[in-house]
DNA sequence: ACATTGGGTGATCAGGCGATAAACAACGAA
DNA sequence: TTCGTTGTTTATCGCCTGATCACCCAATGT
């Protein structure tokens, strides 16, 4: 009957961290979080897999929409800007090269399983992020890969891109996207060598390519494409 | 002031319906309703756009759960199933007539607001029906698929597709896939000529098939034919 | 015309939600 | 030590949600 009077919650034995280390760390557990449930999951959910109780919360962000925004910012945000529209642009390497080494790099960075689901969680809500998301891969991405993939077919350079040539690369492009889909939110089997699927979706489009992009027909081989 | 004592609410004039017919209409807005909010949309919400109140929803359904449920079956069940297998490979036509066609057709069927919306959200709930849709596309739809392009190719029969060959299938149909939901879910700005971004994909996807195929990869060797 | 039946409603419950206020505990400076 | 500041918890509020009840009234069959 004696316990010593219990010390009422064994007090986690963390040291303290700056306020926005602390901030940092609740942002990062938060997105793992929202990953998995959705942002329909409570904040007592969240606070329990923080390890803390729900109102803390409250002193760290105004409103659960303030952190979510938060999740947001981070997931978007932060592994951008890497220099990839200077490797794709590269022209003293061989335009497949540059091209798999982009994908092989921007697939470790999006092919996650938070990143997958907070991406289509948005798109699903319709957030302003996410079409400014979409811009951004078809001005700092697609646009340049099909500059260089004109240059590389010998065609006149062109400011910007025409619609069929940008639908062409959105194509390629969400199929290689899409395999992350696959894996990290269907969790279906896909293959598992990454590297090869790119390489081998590369293979496909850059054959390709110049076929489709020729608008006028090109002679000793059937129309590429019934309309125009 | 003698208005008659007043009919307390203007009930709808409508002739009852059959109990079943009330029912898939019911769930034939339900399906809107959710595909519009999610499925964390309110059962007020849901009644009031039904234009009846919420308690009788559960006169037709024991639970929300029940009806989702229903939502999910009539959303992925009722297009399915019209004779897209015979279509694919029906060998009297050209590959390429074929493809264009089976996929005009299917993404009229699947390239709808609701469906989309309704297949991503159970996507990212890891509900079983997506994974069984997955296997539905993958066996009935690449696989097929697959089997045609090598028989065109000149290759070998084989009963399954190899794992690389039904990888390329795969970013090839998930980039038309994804095509709908840049459209429909980020009502993102796309070429609207929905025939003519098929015909293309078709183009490059078809003329890239042999190159990736042919297993033993001998550098420097033509590819064996250009499908189409 | 009338009783019957079941579609439809208003009122309401228990529980979970986001958010707040006030009390408590730990640390740093004086 | 003592005090004030800052991090954390307990308790609670008002609201909204899914679900249930008792009741009403209109379409229907005879």
């Amino acid at each position: 009957m004696s316990k010593k009077p219990p010390p009422k919650r064994a007090r986690a034995k963390q040291k303290r961290l700056s306020p926005d280390d602390r901030r940092r760390e609740f942002v990062a557990k938060a997105t793992e979080f929202f990953a998995d449930e959705g942002f329909g999951g409570g904040t007592r959910d969240l606070a329990r897999r923080l390890g803390v109780t729900q109102p803390l919360l409250y002193r760290y962000f105004p409103s659960k929409d303030d952190l979510i925004k938060e999740v947001y910012r981070t997931v978007y945000l932060e592994p951008l800007d890497t220099g990839w529209e200077k490797l794709l642009t590269d022209r003293s390497r061989p335009i497949r090269d540059r091209l798999r080494e982009f994908y092989n790099a921007y697939t470790d960075v999006i092919f996650r399983r938070k990143w997958l689901r907070i991406y289509l969680y948005s798109g699903l809500k319709g957030l302003d992020i996410n079409r400014w998301y979409v811009g951004v891969v078809r001005d700092q991405i697609l646009t340049p890969i099909i500059r260089e993939c004109r240059h590389e077919a010998g065609l006149p350079a062109q400011s910007k891109p025409t619609a069929s040539e940008l639908e062409v690369a959105w194509v390629f492009h969400s199929g290689i996207f899409y395999y992350g889909v696959r894996k990290y939110i269907y969790e279906s089997p896909v293959l598992e060598d990454k590297e090869r699927m790119i390489s081998d979706a590369l293979d496909v489009f850059l054959a390709g390519f110049g076929r489709v992009i020729t608008e006028p027909a090109t002679p000793g081989r059937p129309p590429v494409k019934a309309v125009g």
